[in-house]
DNA sequence: TGTAGGATGTTATATCATAACGTGTCAAGG
DNA sequence: CCTTGACACGTTATGATATAACATCCTACA
C-alpha cells in the first residue's frame, strides 16, 4: 500500500513531451528564484528535476531515496526540507491524499490546482482549478472564514481507465493515455 | 505537532445545542444501517458517539484512546476500521490535512462537504460544498475525468480568529465563536 | 448444530514526518 | 582580513499515522 512506485503514472492524461515540459518548468523556476530572492540550492534543483523526471507523485522516502544515490543526504529531512521549500515556492504541491508531492507544471501563475487521481493507474494531473477554488471561496465566506490555502483532490477514473475497468477498486495495472 | 487534543475547536463557527445536534446525527445513523442491511455495532456506534461528543476533528489515536478507556480493544486497527466504516457510510468524515476524523453533521443527505479549517484555533467546519463539487466535477469532465469522490479543504482564519490573529502561523490560544 | 460471514482483538510491522543539534558555507560589516 | 549571523545541509533519534496478517468469537441461518 501506498505504493508510489507501481505503474507510470502521468502528471497529464495526455501524451507530451516530457523533455520540453519539464524543461520549460525549471526555466520558470530558476528565474522565480532569481526575482524572489530565494536560492535553487543543488538539493533542491535535483529535487524538483525528480519531481518532474517522474512525472508523476512521488513520496518524500522515494525522493529521498534518489537523492541519495547521487550522493546527497540519506535521511528524512533532506527530502522533506527540499520539498516543503518547494511547496512554499509553488514549485511542488503535495498530494495529501497520497501522502506524496508532485512538480508543479505551472509555476508562477497564480493557480490553486484541483488534483484528479486515477484510482486505477494512480496517474495525477493538475486540472485548472479556479472556478473551483472560487466557489469555495464563495461558500466559505458565507459563513465568514477567509481560505487561504485549499487542497482539492478528486478520486475517479481517468479516461483510459474509465473505459476498461468498472471495477470496484483498482484491479488493473493498465496502459493510460487515451485522452485527446 | 499534530495536536488534535488542544483548544475547543468546534465543528461550526456558530454556537449551538451539541446534545440535540448529535442526537439527531444518532438517530439518522440508526435509521441509516437499519435501512441498508449494515450494522452499527457497540464499537462503531461509540467511536461515532465519540466524534459527536468531541464535536471536532480527532485523530484516530485520540479515539482509540476513548475506546481503551471504556474496554474495547486498545490497538489501532480497532478504531480505524470503525472509523473507516463510518466514513463508508457517510457518518464521518476523514480530514486529510489533519489526519483526522469528524463525524458527519448531515449524514444521509447526499453531500460533498467542503471543510474549513481555522489555523489559529483548529476549529473545522463542515461548508456546504455542492456548488464547490460541481466546479470540480465540470473541470474534471473537461479532460475526461470522471470524480467517485472528492477531498475538498480549506485552510484559512474562522470569523472569531480573523478579527484578532492577523499573524502569519497560528499563535492565537483563542476563544472562537463570534459568528453570527 | 454446524457452518459461513463478518466483526473484533492481537501481534507485529510498515510508512510518513519532524524535533533537535552539529557542521559548513557564504556574504555583509567591522 | 576575519568575524559574525543567516541559512542550508547532514545526522541521530524519535514521534505519529496506518496497515498486514492472523486468531477468536459471535450471529444468522440452513
Amino acid at each position: 500500500m501506498h505504493d508510489h512506485s507501481d505503474g507510470q503514472a502521468d502528471l497529464a492524461f495526455a501524451p507530451h513531451d516530457h523533455a520540453r515540459c519539464a524543461g520549460d518548468v525549471m526555466a520558470r523556476a530558476e528565474a522565480q528564484m532569481a526575482a524572489g530572492g530565494h536560492r535553487l540550492t543543488p538539493v533542491r534543483r535535483r529535487t524538483l528535476q525528480i519531481l518532474l523526471e517522474a512525472h508523476r507523485a512521488l513520496g518524500a522516502y522515494d525522493v529521498l531515496e534518489r537523492l541519495a544515490a547521487e550522493g546527497y543526504g540519506n535521511q528524512p529531512p533532506v527530502a522533506y526540507r527540499a520539498l516543503e521549500f518547494l511547496e512554499e515556492q509553488g514549485l511542488a504541491h503535495r498530494i495529501r491524499r497520497l501522502n506524496a508531492f508532485a512538480a508543479c507544471m505551472h509555476p508562477g501563475e497564480a493557480h490553486a490546482p484541483a488534483f484528479l487521481i486515477c484510482r486505477a493507474c494512480h496517474a495525477v494531473a493538475e486540472a485548472p482549478g479556479r472556478a473551483v477554488a472560487d466557489a469555495l471561496a464563495k461558500a466559505a465566506r458565507a459563513v465568514g472564514f477567509s481560505v487561504e490555502r485549499s487542497t482539492v483532490e478528486a478520486m475517479g477514473l481517468c479516461p483510459g481507465c474509465a473505459g476498461a475497468a468498472p471495477d470496484a477498486d483498482g484491479a488493473r495495472i493498465a496502459p493510460l493515455r487515451g485522452l485527446a
